[in-house]
DNA sequence: GTCGGCGCTGTAAACGATTACAAGAACGAT
DNA sequence: ATCGTTCTTGTAATCGTTTACAGCGCCGAC
């Protein structure tokens, strides 16, 4: 009545489970034998238990893909790469969502130990200490797709935010404009440090001066319009003088910095939110206001106008967090790698 | 040096893994065993091992979500409901991407018998006699998240795609759109066939009769664009006739329904790719043409101008079929249950 | 003909937890 | 003081697989 185990077809079959196990895993048998096992297993429709097994062989031949958000769609696209890497692999993926606190993630880290997966790919959004310290001692092996120090002694695979942020910068100069402002997530986020020194480092290599910087609240649509809101009250706007201008900018913008003609996000949920607050002050993208994002994900591409967006590989650091993470399962002694994935300009309709 | 097991730490309080295996499950001892025990497992950095766990108890605390694209943000939206409530009740969730294919699908549903996962909420795009065989045959618990027969015997959570339809062409109607094209996807999927019944229902108890019927390769941004510009090529178009008509359409296309005002797609990927193409053509939404999306995903306020969509409940969807798994894990006799979620309107700025 | 070697098969011991069952301790009632 | 009840604890079986080890043919070589 209940599932066949490896004893019922053993039985059915009339050799030994060994023989049946030997069978089913394509070590050597005879002819005669692999045909009874075969028969039988059809013939009950027996399927392996996946639990027995992983406990006998102390594997789950699952990973774990821990984010922070899977409403970002970096995310998804980072997901989707490494799915396809791990199931060609012939693992499972568990996708975890560990939400905006640190020490979410460092019992997720911890809680690795139970062995329900084979491996972890972690893109932190906070790190602590902690974290650290919780990732250097797990006992499964642990990919961080992000930035951590090298003395975590961890496979990390990281984009390199800086040279995005100077693409960006260097497309706005090159196509005219210099008054540029900046929206970033929280400073406290290892993304968000890492855009906020990019960002400086690429202004300062650009003889620029930042019109505005405006921090939001986190990496969503809705924290990219309050930011938008934030970033365009009172500030003298657009290439044509079309906007605040018109309806009277405070006297205090120029002072800030003076008229903004461009605006770099920190990720395209950013960025969309800020084209929704240019859009309901009639300032037009690109004429008015350029507008740049990051992660160049499948938003950029689906928002209006298309998004010119800093392609920061996601999908390539997905892909090769997951094969480090395959790499390391196979051979735990090898050094810790640190890969850094290089970006390249997605240019698109939102700049000109 | 490896990880203590359960004999370790029984070794190190000095008393029996039964003992253990009580304090760890909260079962009743005295004071003292518990405090032995908690010292030792504190003492030693224990953590019970999951697989092992999962071949005595015969359950492993996961549940499998399987969508066919997580690029679709109806699916994100649905796993984030899923997720809620399973991680709530103690689950991890294992996403798994199964495509477009059936065959895929039945493999899935088969390999679930290896019982690596508890239950299974599975949305499938195309439904054929194997799948209902294989959910019905399969050993672990299933809710299907879609339109199958009452006779698969299985719990189910459905959108209600007609009511939706209803929704959206009768919001058309009472701005003044009657001029209808509609953009499907596959008709060969559940919710293809929903959507273009739905349609055809609405219509004709609307009095319409459709300007222009295209059917999409996919439910993808893609596949809406390849769409808007079959649908677009050669019709009359525009509420001020001020689009393709002043470039000359073509004889026919009066013929095939005359002037189009409203465009209704079968989910927010497709209508946002119409929107590309009307753009493209200089149309304005919805002062040219109204576009209403289903499933309201988180794209449909991204986008610009904001989509109108019918909220098909993906999110309520999901948390409904979560619950009924978990109910049916714990009771494995109850008649089998299948509820519709009913649609609302969400209503934005593509529509007039 | 015997013996060594090789290759297949079966027996039984793991893997690390849970839990049925039995045994012992403690305690109150008679 | 004895007995029965209750509560706690320990022993050992069990979940379904894999795999070390031993046994047993069979073959070729001497």
């Amino acid at each position: 009545m209940s599932r066949p185990t490896i004893a019922g077809v053993a039985r059915a079959a009339g050799v030994s489970v060994a023989s049946v196990s030997r069978v089913l895993n394509g070590l050597p048998a005879t002819g005669e034998m692999v045909e009874r096992v075969q028969r039988a297993v059809e013939e009950l429709g027996y399927v392996p238990d996946a639990r027995a097994r992983s406990l006998k062989v102390g594997r789950t031949f699952q990973l774990t893909l821990a984010v922070a958000d899977v409403g970002n769609p970096v995310y998804v696209t980072m997901m989707r790469a490494v799915e396809e890497v791990v199931s060609a692999a012939g693992y499972r993926l568990v996708v975890t969502t560990t939400g905006p606190d640190v020490v979410d993630e460092v019992a997720l880290v911890r809680g690795m130990a139970r062995g329900y997966a084979d491996g972890l790919v972690i893109s932190p959004l906070r790190v602590d200490d902690d974290l650290i310290k919780s990732i250097r001692e797990c006992d499964v092996p642990v990919v961080v797709a992000g930035n951590v120090p090298a003395s975590a002694g961890v496979d990390t695979v990281r984009a390199n935010s800086p040279k995005g942020m100077l693409l960006a910068v260097e497309h706005l100069l090159a196509t005219g404009r210099k008054r540029i402002a900046f929206v970033n997530g929280p400073v406290d986020t290892v993304p968000g440090t890492a855009r906020a020194k990019g960002f400086a480092d690429a202004m300062k290599a650009s003889g620029l001066r930042a019109v505005a910087e405006v921090e939001a609240v986190d990496f969503t649509f809705a924290a990219g319009r309050e930011a938008g809101v934030e970033l365009l009250s009172g500030l003298d706007i657009g290439v044509r003088g079309s906007g605040a201008e018109a309806r009277g900018g405070r006297p205090g913008a120029e002072a800030r910095g003076g008229r903004l003609d461009a605006v770099i996000a920190a990720n395209d949920l950013l960025a969309v939110g800020i084209m929704h607050e240019l859009a309901a002050r009639e300032l037009v993208v690109p004429d008015d206001v350029a507008v740049i994002g990051m992660d160049d994900s499948e938003l950029a591409e689906q928002c209006f106008p298309p998004l010119t967006s800093v392609n920061l590989g996601s999908a390539e650091r997905g892909r090769r967090a997951a094969e480090l993470l395959l790499a390391r399962i196979d051979d735990d002694t090898r050094a810790p790698r640190r890969i850094v994935v290089q970006p390249t300009l997605s240019v698109r309709k939102s700049t000109p």
